[in-house]
Parts: C-alpha cells; structure tokens; sequence
DNA sequence: GCCGTTTTCGGCCCGACTGTTTTCAGTCG
C-alpha cells in the first residue's frame, strides 16, 4: 500500500531530524503526516488525483510536494538526502530501550557506531568508558537493551495485552489493598497492537482531603506522608510474581518487565486526581494535545492533576469532568486518536457506539464437523447461558482440507442435526451456516443449489495469497456478487505480527458490497482483528453493514467478542451498524428454516 | 513543518524517573 511506504518514509525522515538534533516541532509535523496517510482508508494516489494534497489538515505545501514527487517520480529527493546524512544502521538503534536519538547522535559522531553490531562490539571493548554523561548503568543498560531488541517479536497483541493487565491488577487489589484502579494507555483505547501496557491507581486514604477547589499541591497531607505511600505501593508492585525484572521504581510511577517480556507501568494518583490522570495517560498523545489547545482557547490549563484556571483546580475527580470542563460530553476511550472525535464531541455528533449488550449472537463459529473441538450442541448450549439468541456454525468447506472442511453430504448432515436441536430448544436458534472458501478464480466451493439452503453464507479466502492486487480484489468481487453470500469473512486475511494481509483495493471491495448488500466481516481473534478500525469506518460512512464474528473454534473462544466489539467502537460503529446486534428472525427471512 | 473567528509570526503539553550530576540532560509516555 502506497500510504504505508510514504509513511515509512516520512517516519524514517523524523528518526533521522531527531539524531540530527532539528526542530522538535518540525519532527512532530513530519510523524503527524505519517500518522494522516496510515490513517487514510483510500490511496493516498487516487486521492491525489482528484484533489489537493495540502487540503488535508495536517499536510501543508511542503509535505505536499515531496508526496507528490514521489507520487510522481517514485523518489523523494529529501528522503534520498536525509537517508545519507546517518550511517543506515543507525536507525534500528532507536529501538533500544533507554537510547534515545541524543546519546544515538555521540555514538555516532564520538565513536564511530554505525548499527547494532558495532555498537556491541564497542561496548565489550570498553570503548564507551570515560564518555561523560555515560557510566556503567547506562552501558550495562544498553547491553540489556540490545538483547532485548533482538528477543523482540513484535508489538503486544490486545488480547495477550489485556489478560495480563487484568490478572495484574487483580493482585494490586489483593496485596496493596488498592480499589481504583484502571487500565490507561493504547490499550485502554483498544489498540489491536500494544507497545507498552499503563496501569492507574488511586492512593486509598481516607483522611484524604476532597476539596476540589484546592490545588492538589495544597493538599493537607504532609507531602513526605502521601511519597512514602506511594513507594509503598510501587514497591508491591515490583515485588509481584509476574514480574521479572523492575525498570523503575519511584514515588509515584514504577516499571517492570513481566515474565512474558511485556512491559508495564504503575502510576499512583492521588484520589482527586483520579479522572484527570485517567484522561491523560489514557491518550491519544494528539488526542490531549487537541484538548489542551481547546483549553488554552478558554483560558484553561489541563495537566494530568487536573483543569486548572490560574491556581483554581476546577475539573479532575472523573474524566466527566475533564470533558465537561470543556463544554464537551465525555468521549469514550476508543475514539481518542484525533480521528474527528473532538470536533464530533463539540458539535453534540458523537455516535452511539456499539456495547456487548447489544450483540444477540455471534455470527462465525465452527463445530466438530469441520476443525472445530465442540458439538452443535455444545457451541450452541454454551451460546445461549451466555444470553445469546442464536449462533451461526459455519463450518470450513470442502477445499479447506487442513481445517477438515465438509462436503455436501457431511454439510446436509449437519444441517440436519442442527434442525433436531433447534426443534428441542427455545428462545435459542442455530443458523445454518458455512464459512465456504472462494476459490483462485472467485468462485465458491458449494453450488449456489447448496448454499440457498443455508441461513448465513461467509465467503473467506484461505489460499493463493499472492495474487496481484486487481486480481485478489477482483475475486473477492465475484464471490460478493453472488446473491447467496452474506458477508464476506476476514477480508485481508492477516495475522498481526505473523502473516502481512494480502493486497487487496479496500474501497472498491466497500463499493461491490454496498451495491449488492453483503456485509463485511469483523473477525474478532485477536490475532485477526479484520477488517480493522478504520475499514469499519468506511464501511459505515458506504452503508455497509458489519458482522462480528469470534472464528470460536470451542465455546471459550465466544469471549473473543469483546475484541471485536472494541475495534467496531474504533470504528465508529454503534448498534444500527452491526448484523448481530439484529434478532434472530434477521437471518432467518427468506429460508424454511 | 503546520496553523490562524485574536495571529502570516510565534507558538506548538509537560511531568516523572534515572543516571551522572553539584543543578541537569536524556528518555519516555
């Protein structure tokens, strides 16, 4: 994808300003183009062809030039320019934890490091000894660090994220004797990827003064009493049993690394300043920064203690306040990235977003016919304790050999069986359902006599994932325009930090599908998450509508909802958007079922 | 480099922790 390179580019020219020692601003300008085109649901090209680049807030005529010229030429000189003035290697340093761009720049320029092997090779000869500003900690601290980069496999998936988080937070609550406390952070937001995983915790005083007209730093609380709870806390925190290593260790903030090498830090807040830390550590970074210059339009100044006019603290305990402080209603978390959500906030148009009460059954699940580990029966007993009203089992079809998929026969059977359990159960149905593959040349792996026998048809691609683009997109097509297919199954087909999707034109797969009502797919597997926030989006904007579907392989897996439930909230999708926030008699239509 | 119902120049969020420091720079989020 075009936007993704030109946003490589425009990243690797920010890493390269900031070893440089350049404009901070000027850096951030050129990570904010970056961000805007990964963003962007359409190619950036197509876009171009029609309008001004600089009409996008955030891009000006600079950026727009050098955009343009690679657009263009398929350079950009700058770029070209910018990559010569460091050694190439040296921007895979970056990534080691605690080296930042300065230290990065007098390696460099004092010791002649060019990437990650000289610099191991310097630190083992003692060659960075006697570097002012750098002693043994940092060194050794460096050593660790590249050994942890070359361990490293990628971001943290959410749903790896945030068990952990929880299962952490469960033993804070237990051996701190802590109550608020709060995931914050990427994660909080529902990021599919996780760098870092953030925690808040309220001190828990009840002697704690209340007054929200005070400053905190004016708090009754001697300061050296409130720095000695503090270090109590984060002090349990490091001694916890997932914790492997401790990174930091202060009054107010700590750090570790868990045993399963995830990082995670605790800040401690005082009670009054719950809500604003919340907000704050919560992000996104341009989310507060857009906030914060709303704030200094009214005077307002909002720091992570609070909204303060003057010395005046007038907003903080709750993130409510924090929003309302700022005429705005409250924002949910998954729509913090400076994606629209402020000025929607400002203007009373925030969607109402989707919730797990809303959903009435999960629309991708397999059974013991195909490659899944439970029975119809199980799937679907385990589907209705947890308030569902129907589930569709969609097992794999034929072609799909390694996953068991079924043939006619096995599939009529199955059918079969599902209408003996749907006869003995109330208030609870079964769809019949497939997930059929769409073979190389976009047709389907059932007969169209088969599939119309079926309530719920999903339409997946499982080979031949390297096709060209127009020719993966163009089989995707045909098997949209076949009237039995319903929804078409996770549509890139990638595997976060695994398998890169397949190429395929996104806008005119929302296109095919709105002109012949099929529904995309929201695979809800952590590790799919597909289509993702920002397809959700344009498909909602096209009148597409969503279904979310777990892949549950055995009933557990029906808790991989709540995954997908937050990347629809990213995507701006509520309840009206969502095929399985619809009754069972939905599906249902037009089949004897 | 970007932006402007005050502005075409001057601002762009800011606090905690660490290490190597005699008062602060670098890193991180």
């Amino acid at each position: 994808m075009i936007n993704q390179d030109i946003a490589i580019m425009f990243d690797t020219m920010a890493d390269i300003m900031e070893i440089r020692g350049e404009n901070p601003f000027r850096i951030n300008s050129y990570r904010k183009v970056a961000t805007i085109l990964r963003d962007m649901p359409e190619d950036i090209g197509d876009f171009a062809g029609s309008h001004p680049i600089e009409k996008i807030p955030g891009i000006g005529k600079s950026s727009a030039a050098k955009i343009r010229e690679y657009l263009e030429t398929g350079q950009m000189s700058d770029y070209q320019k910018r990559l010569k003035s460091v050694p190439p290697g040296a921007l895979k340093l970056l990534e080691i934890p605690d080296v930042g761009p300065k230290t990065i720049a007098r390696l460099i320029d004092e010791k002649g490091i060019t990437d990650m092997t000289s610099l191991e090779e310097a630190i083992e000869k003692g060659r960075l000894e006697g570097m002012p500003g750098i002693g043994a900690k940092t060194i050794q601290k460096m050593k660790k660090g590249i050994a942890f980069v070359k361990s490293y496999k990628g971001r943290i998936l959410l749903g790896e994220a945030m068990p952990a988080a929880k299962e952490i937070i469960a033993a804070l609550k237990e051996h701190a004797g802590l109550k608020q406390l709060e995931v914050a952070g990427s994660l909080r937001r529902g990021r599919e990827t996780i760098g870092d995983v953030d925690i808040l915790a309220a001190e828990t005083d009840t002697n704690e003064p209340t007054n929200e007209s005070l400053p905190c730093s004016r708090s009754d609380q001697p300061d050296h009493e409130k720095a000695r709870r503090g270090r109590h806390i984060i002090k349990t925190f490091t001694r916890l049993p997932m914790c492997a290593e401790t990174l930091a260790e202060g009054d107010t903030k700590g750090s570790i690394r868990t045993k399963s090498g995830m990082q995670v830090d605790l800040r401690v807040v005082p009670k009054e300043s719950f809500g604003a830390a919340l907000q704050y550590f919560t992000g996104s970074k341009e989310h507060n920064v857009k906030l914060r210059s709303l704030a200094a339009e009214r005077g307002l100044k909002i720091n992570e203690y609070g909204v303060f006019r003057g010395e005046e603290k007038i907003a903080g305990k709750d993130e409510e306040s924090i929003y309302a402080s700022l005429d705005l209603p409250f924002i949910p978390p998954q729509l913090r990235e400076d994606r629209g959500e402020v000025e929607a906030a400002g203007a009373d148009e925030l969607p109402k977003l989707i919730e797990q009460e809303h959903i009435k059954g999960d629309l991708h699940a397999h059974c013991t016919f195909s490659d899944g580990a439970m029975t119809v029966e199980e799937m679907a007993h385990a589907a209705a304790k947890i308030g569902y009203r129907y589930v569709a089992i969609t097992d794999h079809s034929k072609n799909l050999t390694v996953a068991g998929g079924i043939d006619e026969d096995e599939l009529k059977e199955r059918n079969e069986l599902i209408d003996r359990v749907n006869a003995e159960t109330d208030g609870f149905s079964v769809l019949k359902g497939t997930e059929v593959d769409i073979l190389k040349d976009g047709s389907l792996d059932y007969a169209d006599s088969v599939l119309e026998e079926l309530d719920w048809v999903i339409a997946s691609i499982h080979d031949h994932f390297n096709m060209s683009e127009s020719r993966m997109t163009e089989r995707i097509i045909y098997a949209i325009r076949n009237p039995h297919v319903d929804c078409i199954g996770h549509l890139t087909g990638r595997l976060l930090n695994r398998r890169e999707p397949y190429p395929v034109t996104v806008h005119e797969i929302i296109e095919a599908c709105s002109e012949h009502n099929t529904a995309l797919e929201l695979n809800a597997h952590p590790e799919r998450l597909d289509i993702n926030d920002i397809t959700c989006r344009e498909a909602k904007k096209a009148g597409i509508m969503v279904a979310i579907g777990t892949d549950a392989h055995t009933a557990a897996q029906y808790g991989l909802m709540r995954f997908g439930i937050t990347t629809a909230r990213r995507g701006w999708l509520g309840p009206g958007d969502i095929l399985n926030a619809k009754p069972c008699g939905f599906f249902l239509q037009g089949h004897d079922a």
